[in-house]
DNA sequence: GATATTGGATTTGTCCGACATACCGGCAAT
DNA sequence: ATTGCCGGTATGTCGGACAAATCCAATATC
């Protein structure tokens, strides 16, 4: 029947994961195939009766892997008519699994990366004053864990890395927003892919430690300084931004939605 | 075995929406339970045997159920130990069907109204200035819709709450940043939600119409004036913040995450 | 000839029963 | 005290069957 069987079987590999349950697993192969654009908007996904003979695997299991995605927002089901991709705008971008479907698949479309950077020039600045004002002792001490990892590691470990998206958690988590911590996970892990991106794409040599710029925004945030904590986040990010440009990633043309 | 058995066939009555699916209607039952603090963080779910045995629904329908609320970060599930409710920062509090369970279950507690206005003064200013940057003719028209409807309609009627959800939303999309129209449903269904709390609360005679507010800031977006947008969205959201204050739902006090 | 009805085909939705797998906790052997 | 075995329990997977919804086309009606 449909074109697409033969595509299934070739693609779509149980055994890659063994450690991992089967629902989640084809969760994890259509969810990146879905964001990485192998199946557009509209389109519809494998009839289960196809993926069922072509793999092999039970409906049920095919299910349930369709349905964490009905809740991400990326599928609609209507009977008869098949499981279509919703459009772009109904998906959860900023849901942690999203998030990693895009950077695994290959690397993400520039007008993500640069949304996503948008994204924080919004949030952090703000989340930096609000964490100036609200910050514990508890919340300090994540602070410095993440500035002395930062101070005593190379920028090309991934200790380094791993030190940064703390840092820029912890901000979130100071904040004491529950909103804003929801977001947590699905931002820092797209923090984490792009610094990652960018030194793995082009290992500048040259580019300094920006470590100093992340313990004025601390030493703000334990002074209770809301003003002098945004001020110098949004300097953070901004120098992250440029950072970033004259890199293969970016164009800094106006995002596009749809190609 | 459990007690919480007899809970289960008392609260949730399938016949309630012959309309919907039935694994839809189990996750809106449960996901309700959850974020009203039925069930706590790490408390488990009805087993699925035993919501087998108590409501008669066959286990593949609960269980595709819980793969909605899986993939929305709400539950986790560990062969043996049972389904659990995941902690709240886990969440993802901005999708839209958590919104919805939110306002639904009752009103929702302080913190989470609280940080949704904070969220939207931290969103919708910013996003007023890329939509001067960026917006379409079309974008235009959907304003000067929604103002319309603003202008003509009394403050409490439906459809004067529809328009006001209609400008927020119009904000979002001129923005053209695909990530923040990715959060355009969570928000603008908590926007509709809080502002009619707000005026079933406390339906205040001498609250104005705040529509010459808003065209204001229709009028700098149209312009092509990003710093205008942005100066007078965020009067906007203070105002609507100010407004806030001194009804039912607001303490002022700092967010709390855990009780 | 245009419209309404009906029936079949197709795909998702639900149900059932069985077995597999992972994991916890207790028991026993080293 | 540690290690390893073993049974119980809850989730994970499987296979088959039928129900419900809906599209499409042939047919009946005006």
């Amino acid at each position: 029947m449909s074109d697409k069987s033969n595509i299934i079987s070739t693609v779509f590999d149980a055994s890659d994961r063994p450690d991992k349950r089967k629902n989640e697993s084809i969760a994890d192969w259509l969810g990146r195939r879905i964001v990485s654009g192998a199946i557009e908007p509209d389109e519809t996904v494998p009839k289960e009766m196809d993926f069922l003979a072509e793999t092999g695997i039970s409906r049920g299991a095919y299910r349930e892997a369709l349905r964490r995605l009905v809740g991400k927002g990326m599928l609609v089901t209507r009977t008869r008519s098949g499981t279509r991709v919703a459009p772009r705008e109904k998906w959860s971008l900023l849901d942690p699994d999203v998030v990693r479907w895009s950077f695994e698949s290959g690397a993400p479309p520039d007008w993500y990366i640069r949304a996503i950077y948008e994204l924080r020039a919004m949030i952090e600045p703000p989340a930096a004053a609000f964490a100036a004002e609200r910050r514990s002792e508890d919340d300090l001490q994540a602070f410095r864990d993440a500035l002395h990892s930062m101070r005593y590691c190379d920028m090309t470990e991934e200790s380094w890395h791993n030190a940064d998206a703390s840092f820029h958690r912890a901000i979130l988590i100071s904040s004491h927003n529950p909103v804003l911590l929801s977001l947590e996970a699905g931002i820092c892990a797209a923090v984490a892919f792009t610094t990652a991106f960018r030194y793995r794409d082009m290992p500048n040599p040259h580019t300094r430690n920006p470590v100093e710029e992340h313990a004025a925004v601390f030493e703000r945030i334990e002074a209770r300084d809301p003003v002098g904590a945004r001020r110098l986040m949004t300097e953070l990010v901004d120098t992250a931004l440029l950072d970033s440009r004259g890199t293969t990633v970016f164009d800094l043309g106006l995002p596009t939605l749809k190609v």
